[in-house]
DNA sequence: ATGAAAGCGCTAACAG
DNA sequence: CTGTTAGCGCTTTCAT
C-alpha cells in the first residue's frame, strides 16, 4: 500500500498537501491533479488506521443486535446499513445473543476501535453505556429500551398488543392466551400489557395459565404452545409477542393435530416467508427497516454535532390487512 | 481513555513493560501486578488503532455476502462468527446485495482498514481480488466460487441439483422444470447441470422452456414460476436452486389455485421457517453454518501463517428425509 | 496556498 | 528482565 509520502514525492508536493487533496481542502487546481494522477498511478488508498489513530474517530458504527437469525433484526439492519451508506459510514454488525457478556465486550471494542456511535437493542436492562457515552460516543437504543438515558426509537408496543389481541376478538375468539418474551424486557412487557388491557376489557375474564413467558426463539415458542394446549381449558386462540415464537406455536398446533383454521393465532410481528397464510393469522406488521434507517439518522446527527435533548422516537405497527376468504392459501 | 504511559506513569514502570503485561511476554510477577492495579484503576483499554497501525494487522475478519435477509447467509455468518471469536476475531459483516460495485467498495476498506483477512461469496466472476492478495490478506472463497486462485469451501452442487431432481422423479414426476439463478455464476449452473442430468437420463424428453433463469429473491423465483405454468405443456414439479426461489414458486403455485401436494417442489437449499411442509417439498439440506465454520477456519490457519497449497473444500449436501405422511401439517 | 514538523498510542528492536 | 527510542501513516497547527 502507498503512503501519502510515496505520493507527496511522485507528484512533487508535500505530504501535506497530499492530505489536503483527500480531504477535499484548498488546493491549487493544478497540484490537485499532479496528485491525482501520482496517486492513481500508486494505486493509493488512504490508510484509515493512521487517520483514524490521529483523528481519533472513525466512520465505523456498531450496531449490536441480539439475533442475527432473526429477519426482524436482518431488516433492521438494512435500514441502518443503508442510512450509514448514504453518509459514508460503514456499519459492524455485532450479534450479541441476548448475552449481556457478549453484548459488553463489543462495547468494549466499539470503544477501543474508535467507532463514530453505537445503534444497539439491548440483551439487559443492566447494560452499562456509562463507559461508552462518557467517551462522547453516541449511542442509540432501537427496539428496546434502557434505563441509561440515550436517544431511543422503539415501537409503540402497547397498542401493538392491543391491535393484535383485539383482532383475534373481533374474529370471534374468546379465550385468548398470550405468549411472551422473557420477563424485564420492557418492550415484550408492554405487548403482554396490551393484551391483557385488551382481555380484561371484553374477555370473559382470566383463566390460569393463559400468560406464558418463553425465550424469544421458535423452541420457546413451542414450548410455551404445549403448555397452554395441556391446559384443562385451553385457549381457542393467541397472541405472540415477536415473530419466531409465533412460528413455534404454529408448529405446536400442528403437531397437536388441531386444524389450525379453528385455531386464533396473532403476532407482533411479521411472519417471515410466510407462502402459506391461514385467514387466522394475523400480523402486527413492525416497520424493522424504517426502525434502523430512523436510528442510524439520529446517530450520525448526534455524530455530526447535534446536540438537543434526548429524543425518543415511537413509531407505530400496522395490522395486517386481513387475508381475503379463499386468498390464504389452503394447503 | 487512558494509555499505556499513564499506566506506566502510575505503575512506576516503563511503557514497554506495560505493552508487555498486555500481550503476554516476560515480566516479573511484581511488575506485572503493579501494571494491572494500575490498568485497572485508570480502566485502561489498549487503544486498538495504534496496535493496528503499529502492527500492520488487527483482528478483523471482513465477511461479504450478497444478502443479509438470506437465512442461508446468517447461517453461514453465525458459523464464521463463532468460530472466529474461539480465536479472539471478530466479525464485520457487510452486505453486497450482488452488486459487483459494492463488492469492490467493501474490499478496498477492508484493505485499508487493515482487515486480517476476507471471507466472500463473490457477486461476480470478474470480482479483482489481486489487489488485496497481494498485500498478503489471505481469502477464502465461500458457498460460491471464483476464477482468482484463492482457497474455497463450497457444497457438491451438481450432486445437490441430482439428488433434488431424482426425488421428485422418486415420488413420481414426470415434467420436471428448473428454476435456476443468473447465468454465469458456478454454484447455480452446477445445481442445474445436476437437473439435467436426471431429466436427460430418466425424463420423458426436454421440454421447451422448462429451464428459467431468475434473480435470487422471492420475486424471481415468483415470476420464473408463473412463467413456467404459463406454458403450453406446463411442467407437474420444478426444482429451484436455492431457498428463497422455491418460496416465490410456492406463492405462485397458491396464487394459480393449483392445490399444492399435486405439485412437485424440490429446493436446494432449506425452506427457513417452514412451519407448513407439504411431502412435496423436498428440501436438500446445506450445511449453511459448518460452511461458514470451515471458512473460517482456513483463513483463520492462513492468517497464523499456514503456507501450505490451496484449497478446496467441498461439502455434501443432505436430501432431506421425506416428511412422514400426515406429518406434514395440511393447513 | 503550501511546507515543516509534531504528535495520535502502540510495538519492536536494541541496549543494558 | 526492563528501559529507551524510533517509527507505523496520517492530520494539523504554525510558519512562510
Amino acid at each position: 500500500m502507498a503512503t501519502i509520502y510515496e505520493v507527496a514525492a511522485l507528484a512533487g508536493v508535500s505530504p501535506a498537501t497530499v492530505s489536503r487533496v483527500f480531504n477535499g481542502l484548498t488546493v491549487s487546481e493544478e497540484k490537485q491533479r499532479l496528485v491525482r494522477d501520482a496517486a492513481a498511478r500508486l494505486a493509493f488508498t488512504p490508510n484509515k488506521t493512521a487517520r483514524r489513530l490521529r483523528k481519533q474517530s472513525s466512520e465505523i458504527i456498531a450496531l449490536l443486535i441480539p439475533d442475527i437469525e432473526n429477519p426482524f433484526y436482518t431488516a433492521l439492519a438494512r435500514g441502518v446499513e443503508d442510512r450509514a451508506q448514504e453518509s459514508g459510514f460503514s456499519v459492524v454488525l455485532c450479534n450479541t445473543d441476548d448475552n449481556p457478556g457478549k453484548e459488553l465486550r463489543y462495547l468494549q471494542i466499539a470503544a477501543s476501535e474508535q467507532m463514530a456511535g453505537v445503534i444497539l437493542s439491548p440483551a439487559s436492562d443492566e447494560v452499562d453505556l456509562g463507559a461508552i457515552v462518557s467517551l462522547g460516543r453516541p449511542v442509540v437504543a432501537v427496539d428496546r429500551t434502557t434505563p441509561y438515558p440515550v436517544d431511543a426509537v422503539k415501537i409503540d408496543n402497547r397498542a401493538a398488543g392491543i391491535a393484535a389481541t383485539a383482532a383475534l376478538f373481533d374474529a370471534g375468539y374468546r379465550r385468548i392466551a398470550c405468549i411472551a418474551g422473557p420477563a424485564g424486557i420492557e418492550m415484550t412487557e408492554d405487548r403482554f400489557l396490551g393484551w391483557r388491557q385488551v382481555v380484561a376489557a371484553r374477555g370473559t375474564g382470566t383463566h390460569e395459565g393463559y400468560l406464558q413467558h418463553a425465550n424469544f426463539r421458535v423452541e420457546g415458542g413451542h414450548a410455551a404452545m404445549k403448555a397452554l394446549l395441556a391446559l384443562d381449558t385451553p385457549p381457542d386462540a393467541v397472541v405472540t409477542t415477536n415473530n419466531l415464537m409465533a412460528i413455534g406455536a404454529l408448529q405446536a398446533i400442528a403437531e397437536a393435530g388441531i386444524p389450525p383454521e379453528t385455531f386464533g393465532l396473532a403476532a407482533v410481528g411479521e411472519l417471515p416467508f410466510m407462502v402459506l397464510a391461514p385467514a387466522t393469522v394475523v400480523q402486527v406488521r413492525l416497520p424493522a427497516r424504517y426502525l434502523g434507517r430512523t436510528a442510524a439518522t439520529m446517530l450520525l446527527d448526534r455524530i455530526g454535532g447535534d446536540t438537543q435533548p434526548l429524543r425518543t422516537v415511537v413509531l407505530r405497527a400496522e395490522v395486517s390487512p386481513p387475508v381475503p376468504p379463499g386468498k390464504g392459501l389452503a394447503l
